[in-house]
DNA sequence: TATTGTTATACTCTATAACTATA
DNA sequence: TATAGTTATAGAGTATAACAATA
């Protein structure tokens, strides 16, 4: 990108919204066509990282942790489950419907993770592996600043 | 967040993608509360803000700035004619139809910048000035570091 | 021929409200 | 009463292709 405009461009170019916006477009470009050479959105795909990483889950955990909303993820456990990639799961609260991985739901998280990491590891080699750790650290922080201000 | 499940959920909680997401959306849930109070949409926002960082501008230079893709800047720019925040400018590309801010539409950004500025000053005096500069830095080596690759 | 932008289309996501079932 | 989740619905965004006008 060229700066010729200077001062007045980078106000709104530094601004922290279009920022994150901007990182996030970016360096998701390829994990999204990779994802969705799978048949998979990237929506869902977050979903099954989840369960990967903890199952089972319900929807509300799902909710807060992949950035979804509730009736967004009921479709997405429907196009899943008819997949054959996530199954029900009973829990003591019978009004949670928990889903887990199924086999074929751990092998094509296996199957897809094996690119995901390499696209991950050429960014970071790129980016740098510290600053890769300092960013993580900075936008857990920032997260948990602008969550303690909206609770008020 | 209690952390009890530990490492396997720490995984994908600091995946990039999802932390990009995360930040930006708790960071955000503030400004877009203030911005739809005036009847805007973020992006509607975000094509107001970069007007009024340089006027005029072409559907594409708005495009790249605000991460928006051209169909949809084309229904935002009717939306922000009917509304008259913005008026089409002739350029000397005659395949161009840039637009810039109106009299009305500078009003309402600075009306919106004032409170909008507010939530970033609080959330910036929580985060820490320093860290704040060092977000915005590392954000944007990210994105020179995830474009350099996709181009391959 | 390539580029800028609009329109058409299909799909997905957001966001809210109304509802069911369970606690 | 409160919580977990589904369904319905309206609006907005994503993404691609087809098209018009201009370079």
């Amino acid at each position: 990108m060229d700066d010729t405009s200077g001062k007045r461009l980078r106000s709104f170019q530094r601004a922290l919204p279009i920022s994150l916006l901007r990182a996030r477009e970016a360096s998701m470009r390829r994990f999204k066509k990779h994802v969705e050479s799978y048949d998979l959105t990237l929506q869902q795909w977050r979903v099954i990282r989840a369960l990967a990483d903890e199952s089972p889950l319900g929807s509300k955990a799902l909710s807060d942790r992949c950035v979804i909303m509730a009736p967004s993820l009921s479709r997405i456990f429907r196009t899943l489950k008819n997949k054959g990639l996530i199954h029900a799961v009973k829990t003591d609260d019978r009004r949670e419907r928990s889903v887990a991985l199924s086999d074929n739901g751990h092998q094509i998280f296996k199957e897809i993770s094996v690119k995901s990491e390499a696209i991950y590891r050429d960014i970071e080699s790129r980016f740098g592996a510290k600053n890769m750790a300092e960013l993580l650290d900075l936008l857990e922080q920032l997260r948990e600043a602008a969550d303690s201000t909206s609770e008020t």
